[in-house]
Formats: C-alpha cells, sequence, structure tokens
DNA sequence: TGTACATCAGTGAACGCGCGTTCACTGATGTAC
DNA sequence: TGTACATCAGTGAACGCGCGTTCACTGATGTAC
C-alpha cells in the first residue's frame, strides 16, 4: 500500500493501470485477479504483497479515481468568485473529466454498487469528505449572502451533481446517445437556475 | 419464461420475489444461484425451466421493476394538465416509489453497470422506449407551446431524472443521510425551475 | 570501501471453494378421440 | 366419460471451471559498522 523501495511504487502504478484498462474493455465481470495480472505483466503474489487483496485493489483504483475527478471540481470552483461561475465551472469541469478520463469515470460509476469497497467505506468517506468539504467552504460564504436559494446543503449536491452524474451514466454506457458538447454549454446555465434564489423573494 | 400452466406463474413470482429479497439483504455479492434457489424454496432445475439461467432471472426482475417504475410516474404524468404540475407529480412519484418499493428501487440503481442484464438490453430497450415515449408524448404539446425551455430532449431528461435519481442513490445507500421528506417537498420546484422558460425571453 | 544482514519486492505453482449449468428423471396438467 | 399421449413443470445429484487466495521461495535494495 505504501511502499519503501521505488520500484514497489512502479509495479502499483503498473497494476492500477492494468485494472482500469480491463475494467474499461472487459466490464464488471472480466475484472477479476487473473485478468489484471496478465494485463499488468506483474505476478499474483506482487500484486497480494501490496494490496493484500483483491478487494484490496479494487477500492485502492477507485479512490484514486475519485481523488482526480474530486480535485478537478475543486480547482474548477476555486477559481471562481461568484455562485454562478463557480457552479458552471464545476459542471463543465465533470463533464471534461468524463471525456478526457471515460475509463476513470467509468469505473466510478459503475462501483457504486458492486461490493468491493463495503470493506474501505471509511477510506472513502475520507476523502468524499475533505474535497467535498473544500466545496462546501467555497459555498459557504454565497449561501449566508444570500447568493444560493436557502436549501439545505444535500439538496444543493443533488441539483448539481444529479444531472451531470445522469449525463455522464448516459454517455458511458451509450445507451442513450447523448450529445456532450450540447450538454457542456446548455446544463451549466440550467443548473445554475435550479439553485438561484427566487428573482421575486 | 411465459408458463403455460398456471402452477408455473407463481413459481415464476416465487422466485423474483425472493431474488429481490436476495439482493437486499446481501448485496451484489450475495446474489447467486443457490441463495435465490435457497430462498425461494423452489429447486434449481426449476429456475432454469423458467428463466433458462441465472442472467436471465436477473434480467427478468430488473424488467419487472423497471416497468414498475416506470408505470408510477406515467401515471402521474397523465394526471396532470400543466407541465409544472406533471413534473412535481412525476418527482413525488419517483420519491414514493423508492420508499414503498425499496428493493425494487435499490436493485434497478444497482443493476446498471452489473453486466448480467447484456444479453437481454433488447428487451430493456423496448421497455425504456414505451414508457419514456409516453412520457415524451405528454410533454411534446407543452414543449411546442413554449411552456418549457427550448432544450433538446435528453437534457430534460436528464434534468428531471438526474436530481432525483441521485437523491435516491443517496437515500438507498444510506451514506448520506438524506431526508426524502425535505427533498419531496423542495425537489419537484427546484427541478421546475430548471426547465420553465426564461421569464425574460 | 567492503561485507553482513534485515527488509522489501517479486514469483508462480498449488489449493479449495462455490459458482453457474447440465441432465436424466418423475410428476402434473391439458387435450384428442 | 374414460383412456392415451404429449407437453409443461419440477427435482436434485453431479460436474467442471475459474475464481480469490496462500505460501515457500528467490532476488533486489537499503543500511550498519
Amino acid at each position: 500500500m505504501s511502499p519503501k523501495q521505488q520500484r514497489g511504487e512502479a509495479t502499483v502504478e503498473q497494476l492500477l493501470t492494468a485494472a482500469l484498462r480491463v475494467y474499461a474493455s472487459s466490464g464488471q465481470q472480466g475484472f477479476t485477479v487473473n485478468a489484471v495480472t496478465a494485463a499488468s505483466g506483474v505476478s499474483l503474489g506482487s500484486l497480494y504483497h501490496h494490496f493484500g487483496s483483491f478487494d484490496g485493489l479494487a477500492a485502492a483504483l477507485y479512490t484514486r479515481c475519485l481523488e482526480q475527478l474530486c480535485d478537478v471540481m475543486v480547482d474548477a470552483v476555486r477559481r471562481s468568485r461568484t455562485p454562478r461561475t463557480g457552479i458552471r465551472a464545476l459542471v463543465k469541469a465533470y463533464l471534461r473529466f468524463t471525456v478526457e478520463q471515460r475509463d476513470a469515470a467509468l469505473f466510478l460509476h459503475a462501483s457504486a454498487y458492486s461490493g468491493y469497497l463495503d470493506g474501505h467505506a471509511e477510506e472513502i468517506r475520507a476523502v468524499k469528505e475533505d474535497r467535498f468539504g473544500a466545496i462546501a467552504a467555497w459555498m459557504r460564504p454565497h449561501i449566508e449572502a444570500g447568493e444560493f436559494a436557502p436549501l439545505p446543503g444535500p439538496l444543493i449536491e443533488v441539483l448539481v451533481m444529479g444531472p451531470i452524474a445522469e449525463t455522464a451514466r448516459r454517455w458511458l454506457s451509450s445507451t442513450y446517445d447523448i450529445d456532450l458538447n450540447e450538454a457542456t454549454r446548455c446544463l451549466p446555465d440550467r443548473i445554475w437556475r435550479s439553485l438561484r434564489p427566487d428573482p421575486d423573494e
């Protein structure tokens, strides 16, 4: 998990990269220890040396993808000063991540109920708390200043994340052909409309 | 799949009911043929007689749950005359279904990337097309009358389904404690705000 | 600088378990004459 | 109405495969003196 030698880090990196590749190309069903070791060129024992179990590897991969996505969103928000531009930047950052890191985005969405995260829930919760806390901190003064509608925090999150997550899901599953460019153009504004304070209040 | 004798229907029902119960209590990992047959009291061979494979059973269960959820939404929309009341009714119907049919809602959300639906994609697509077509038909005159913002169909869907699906997911996973009553109170209006035409246009 | 030693990293054959599936069979139901 | 027969429904022992995991081992790296 925390290699003490340089070459350890390289091996961990190879395994995680191969795992993501395997998941993207073979799906949940093909996501197995043997497939990952074969794709990575790393031995089975080495995988267990670094991750302890296959669930451990999956959880590490999930955590890494989650951190990448969250960092992108936090960055977007931090560069913005007004609530409107902040929300718009966050939405665009999420959708851009989905395209540019398609495999990571897919893995994040698909792992939600997979079960291999159960044993590592605390670790993941910590990442989410940290990153979403940063976004919440950015929002707080705006909420207090009445620049957002007076909604409970979780509902603001749901109104922002819901449409973009649903857009990403549809694009990733390619069942519905959703136009991501169009979504990137329209959604930021529409989402902001659901959050802004009532004009006549 | 389509039993020719009465008792066949009863067996199918027992299997589907037991399968949903197993999934709800044991999750993806515990969702196996043996667990389902044990919970249902039906023999293994009988399961294969009716569903052909375990994936077949899972797909049938998914389809049944999907139909139930969709019917609830279509009903809600059909009882409404204005776009605003229609959207509000649809949102409330979805959230009510999530509470009242918790296990079915969980199975629907969790099955998205599970892989056992791959072989039955066409069947599922047909159900979705039918039901969402009904909702789209309800919407069309309102869109043409300019009572919705001029958005592409898929984006309207995403703006409606996104926040409620995300709310349901968080409530179902009970990682975040979201208040469903509060959501039912606030979300319909907020979602409508994201869809309604720009007041100053 | 060289040597000894502890620790970290990497290897792959072997194992057991439980999964989905098959199959030969019995019993129940519906139908034809 | 009774009998023969085809089909549907249900049973459970048995099978093979591939999964995650273990383990005894070798090799590489870093460190102490």
